[in-house]
DNA sequence: AGCATTTCAGAAAACGATTACTTGGTCAAG
DNA sequence: CTTGACCAAGTAATCGTTTTCTGAAATGCT
């Protein structure tokens, strides 16, 4: 690999020179920008990000750390995100913290080995430690989940969405929702479920029924089957996000139970098969590449020092989408 | 932020002896490793990996370049990567190439100036240009898609897959089945379509009906549209992966055709949505998680340099799921 | 005891960029 | 004609590690 000084070598001038031309500064001469950009053609030079990063204190990259690579919400946002950055010069660093605290501290040490020019996160819980980073003057927007005041956020309306979800549930005709929500330490799972007592307590006389489980499709069939097997079991869910509801549809379905006529079923997140499972899934849709964007572009304002010094808080709003397996009326066919 | 000075002072040491304590260098004694670790953890200190690989020549990142983070398969992959990659001590760069060829090549220029200690590529066709990697010494491993002999590459037997699947279909009683590639640069695209025509060939005086279209819903859906317009519609589709049959779903239903009474339908990639499908979906299921695996552990050795001269080529099978989709016994209960 | 070898730790030289400082030349104003 | 401002380009310092080279002390061998 060629460095900076060969092409100096090569175009006759000083490796400051070389620097120059090739980052556009103003003081060099047309003349020498073409000889060293040709020398640098030439010898197919490449710039080691190291070393420019150990002499600038930071690198071109930015870490997109997210709680679960095989959720399609995050896939989404991801998206989001890297059509900013890329329009930046940036690349992302994307990190699986895969809903595991260790792992999102050890990314958010690489991150600030790195030098990472910023960092978006959707923090595990609430208290992910992101003082190393404010430390290091590393600029941080979380996602998802709040963390505190004191940083950039983007955020969606979870427990209105999570109401809605509930309260068509309950317009639909069904008299017994229950909540599968993830863990107790995640503030999604947290909102989703006040959302939804929110909308059961605004209807009187109910029962509080929910259960939290892991935000992974196995976590949402255990969450089923607990509740199914319980003394008085509901006859509605309303599911926290779409990797359980994969979960909850497995269980429904070793049961025998049929969605629609002996239990109906809404969930967080319009997932891309939404529509075509039987029946299609009533869900309350998240702006997901959206959110991506807004974080990214929130984060490169600050990267660039062009942001203001308040924090900044977005909060999307969620849509829900009616489709079948929320309503009661679905009779099969005879 | 604190460096390694600040450590060597803490423990009133040479630098020099900080960083061989802290890489556990064998010639520094018991006493001075405890001194420098106690220095290190109470200034919290961590070691700038800008330096570290601009010194080293490497970092300590393998750079994974997949074809589409929301395809499913790839996610898959992603974790498998991941999962032997941070047990080996190294972190794993993203990057999402999108099926761009241009978006490719600008990572593959991102690793090597990054350094990144490895790369993992699936390419997006035959023509990927990978030499620069090879003359700045990178490994790379190779999967999903063939590049070339010289290179390790982890794959599946796409074309056999492919044929299996289309047997199903014709064994199921469809008499005009077609195949929903993607697009002709893709070698994936291609091998599944000769599967398919082997299978179609195998069986006699029947047309060979294709086309190909982008791996993507979209492009399942414009597929679907222009096979069910033309004048001699089939009666079955092999769909060569699951974004695609997404959009093939999408478009049946528009059409008000029902899977399994008016046509056949199987996939590629047991997608986690593929059984709660109306019908289930049948499919050629993909070892993505093994793959990601194997790819990282080829890498990994020759990371480490312990890896044969030669390289390696491996070959997984995939397996066929029948489950409803591909089937025409399904009569609608009456 | 005397010399050769090993062991441990420090000093200093990389690694390859960016950038502060320096220099020499040009031009305009006085 | 001198002086000062300005500009373009070069020289060298710097970023924080790792590693080579040294030197001193300790150990082993005859």
């Amino acid at each position: 690999m060629s460095t900076i000084s060969d092409v100096a070598r090569e175009a006759d001038v000083s490796v400051a020179t070389v620097s120059r031309a090739l980052n556009d500064h103003p003081q060099v001469s047309e003349e020498l920008v073409k000889r060293v950009r040709a020398a640098a053609e030439k010898l197919g030079y490449q710039p080691n990000r190291a070393a420019r990063s150990l002499r600038r204190r930071s690198s071109d990259l930015i870490a997109l750390i997210i709680s679960d690579v095989s959720n399609p919400f995050f896939t989404a946002v991801t998206r989001g995100v890297e059509d900013v950055a890329q329009r930046s010069g940036y690349s992302v660093l994307l990190c699986n913290a895969d809903e595991d605290s260790s792992k999102e501290s050890r990314y958010l040490r690489v991150a600030e080995q790195e030098q990472v020019a910023g960092v978006i996160l959707s923090p595990h819980m609430l208290g992910s430690d992101v003082s190393r980073l404010a430390a290091a003057n590393i600029p941080l927007v979380v996602i998802d989940r709040p963390l505190n005041e004191a940083v950039d956020s983007v955020m969606v309306h979870s427990r209105e969405g999570a109401a809605a979800a509930t309260t068509q549930l309950l317009d639909s005709g069904w008299l017994r929702p229950a909540c599968i929500t993830g863990p107790a330490e995640a503030t999604t799972a947290l909102e989703r479920l006040e959302g939804f007592l929110d909308s059961i307590r605004r209807h009187g006389d109910l029962d509080e029924i929910f259960v939290h489980a892991p935000f992974r499709q196995h976590g949402g069939a255990s969450a089923t089957a607990a509740l199914m097997d319980s003394q008085n079991p509901p006859d509605a869910l309303f599911v926290a996000n779409a990797q359980m509801t994969l979960g909850v549809l497995d269980e429904l379905k070793r049961r025998g139970l049929v969605i629609g006529r002996d239990i109906g079923v809404i969930t967080f997140d319009d997932a891309p098969w939404a529509p075509f499972i039987d029946p299609p899934m009533s869900v309350v849709a998240q702006p997901a590449y959206d959110m991506g964007v807004q974080a990214a572009q929130l984060l490169m304002e600050r990267v660039k020092g062009v942001a203001p010094l308040e924090n900044r808080h977005v909060t999307l709003s969620t849509t829900l989408i009616v489709r079948e397996s929320s309503r009661r009326s679905i009779i099969k066919a005879h």
